[in-house]
DNA sequence: CTGTGTGAATGGTTTCACAGCC
DNA sequence: GGCTGTGAAACCATTCACACAG
């Protein structure tokens, strides 16, 4: 229970199986904490961090508590040092070379988007099976024929794999991830995947969100939502 | 109790507030729908829904339950009639017109996203402040400045707005959706919003579903996971 | 028989409240 | 004084099990 003797804060490194939606939240914390970094905050406690993200302090607390012991009693936690355990949580506190699957509309986005690289995942292979495409260069990065991934796999130590392929292609482009040996995809297709183990998928469905935004719009027109009083 | 004499399906409507996790499940449930449809299956049951979502009868059922009364005992769900009936609680059962706010590299390839069409949610504006993509055409699409916002609003009938505006221009970009009265916000920008009151946002952060993924990949290299016996 | 709808039971997440530390 | 870490309580979500309908 007590710190040991030096400031190191990390406690045990994490133990268990993770809660899932403590790990969205992690991410969250990652963002505000970068944002007080370049404010000058040194440290931050549990109640601050939480009212950003408008949640309680407990949970702030209780989240971190999953993975070590990270916080002082009496300052909080020191901003700098947190950032760096989180990170090291999220296996985010090194580079990982992406593979891109799909070079359309929503691939050629990705390839520019600088909220990857900016996190540490750099995109530096793109595939496509389309002759339109393949030979087609975007800034730095030449598309190649999905044939070429298990090769340039292993030459480029690729790890992860964005797919930004249409739904009828998703099995086929999965399976070739998988073949290639890489680990994780974080699949644009809007169809749930059945995932062919040793491998881990996140799924993004842009059309999702925007149904469930019309939910709620729906949903607050019907229902007058009783606020504004008090 | 009873379903009454014709079989409509439509039992009660939306009653109370929505259990969030359940929102996002109806989306996918919808997916599949479609997929049944296009195979020709008239009926299907809560099972066989559960199973390609990888989630229990009983879940399937008791998220439908929250909606009204729209199957039948022994029988299933009537793909076509279910379909319908999610699609109205969704408010999907109309199209949308949307705003695009920020035509850089995400948003030009939202722009030409066939997605978002194809669930009824139509970019019929584009909104920047640099004068450099200003007066620009994307299919038909022609970039107007955000100052216009208030009156395309009104003419064109816009309801939703997509932010694909870069972190610091967050906060801005939502006062003026709010100023022209839209309902709702689809925000690309990787910062969790102060929300202004009396408009829905969802939030979609592209580099934290990436950091979920290398979590995952990470444990599991740490932790062996001990499947695959049995 | 098949399969829904739903109360009861289970499991997980969030909040509360407080002991301990600075 | 302020603040973390954590058991206990409250809350919510999922699963189970069964009465009822076709």
């Amino acid at each position: 229970m007590s710190r040991g003797t030096n400031g190191s804060g990390h406690g045990s490194g994490c133990d268990n199986g993770a809660p899932k939606a403590v790990v969205a939240r992690l991410s969250l914390y990652l963002r505000h904490l970068e944002a007080m970094l370049k404010a000058g905050d040194e440290t931050v406690s549990s109640n601050r961090l939480g009212a950003a993200l408008e949640i309680t302090d407990a949970q702030v607390r209780k989240d971190l508590a999953n993975f070590g012991q990270f916080g002082y009693p009496g300052i909080g936690y020191r901003v700098a040092e947190l950032r760096a355990s989180i990170r090291s949580v999220l296996g985010t506190n090194r580079d990982w070379n992406v593979a891109l699957i799909g070079v359309g509309n929503i691939g050629r986005a990705l390839l520019g988007y600088s909220g990857f690289s900016e996190r540490g995942f750099h995109i530096v292979a793109a595939f496509d099976n389309s002759p339109e495409v393949i030979g087609q260069r975007f800034g730095a990065i030449e598309v190649h024929p999905l044939a070429d991934l298990p090769k340039l796999a292993r030459e480029l130590d690729l790890e992860l794999a964005v797919l930004a392929v249409p739904a009828a292609g998703l099995e086929d482009a999965m399976a070739a991830v998988a073949a290639a040996g890489l680990a994780g995809i974080l699949n644009f297709a809007p169809m749930q995947p059945r995932v062919p183990s040793d491998l881990s998928v996140v799924s993004v469905d842009l059309g999702q969100h925007l149904e469930q935004l019309a939910f709620q719009v729906t949903k607050r027109r019907t229902v007058p939502t009783l606020e504004a009083s008090a």
